[in-house]
DNA sequence: AGTCATATGATAATAGCGTATCATTATCAA
DNA sequence: TTGATAATGATACGCTATTATCATATGACT
């Protein structure tokens, strides 16, 4: 099977594994730097720059995506959990997932207007900070 | 009256009032760069900074309001419209104002959370594009 | 073990947006 | 008209997020 095929190149090195691990385990979407806080709990030394190539290849490969907050780092979560929205914190500034959606915002578009995408994000306090 | 209260100094230039004008007419948000540019068919070499400092004062005195979209320098709206949302469309990259509001979107967050604001963005083709 | 291309990490460089500085201009009250 | 002083405009600076560079280390195949 395939000499033909694309080099497909791609290592097995302990801080893509430590990466990899900490975005499956994260239970929230996680920013550069969170997910090089939490890597590095896993790998002693890492890079910035690793962290960037790491996340721009799961982003390639389609195994996570971003979630965008103005103002915000961009953030990343696995990409395998269906639609759904977002809420920040104001007090510790984690982002956590909201699940559902209510799928007739689409309708509050004007008339002519073809609507492609929409984002949800709701603002407050965690469970944890409300107390 | 008062020769006691604070100076509120402030100065009537034409360079403000192109500004003032060109948002009171903008049917969508502007961003600094659009505003500059709507404003510079009324003013002459209007500068950059010129509108940043306008902006600014008019944010303070609460004559306008931000529109944050990820990615997107800020623009900035008039702010009696009361409570709505925005569009964005993808290929014009211009933003417009969606009428009302799905205030069920805040029963979206977890059971502990609590709720203080809300954004709904929209993304797709405005009816000019669309066409 | 040996080889070599890929991955890494430190850091320089870039990019976008906004603020600070400062010499010049223009407003406005007397 | 004048004069003080705020406003302007050019531009330098700063900040944050991200990408590029490059010498070194390391994974994996023989």
């Amino acid at each position: 099977m395939g000499t033909s095929g694309v080099s497909e190149s791609s290592r097995n090195t302990k801080q893509r594994n430590a990466l990899r691990e900490t975005l499956e385990r994260a239970e929230r979407p996680l920013s550069v730097g969170e997910l090089l806080e939490g890597a590095s709990l896993r790998v002693e030394g890492l890079g910035v720059a690793t962290v960037y190539r790491a996340v721009g290849a799961l982003l390639e490969a389609g195994i996570i995506d971003s979630v965008e907050i103005p103002g915000e780092p961009t953030r990343y979560e696995r990409s395998n959990k269906g639609h759904h929205h977002h809420f920040q914190c104001e007090k510790c500034e984690r982002v956590f997932d909201i699940a559902g959606c209510l799928e007739n915002v689409r309708k509050l578009a004007p008339p002519k207007f073809r609507v492609k995408e929409h984002a949800v994000t709701l603002y407050g306090l965690c469970a944890g900070c409300a107390r």
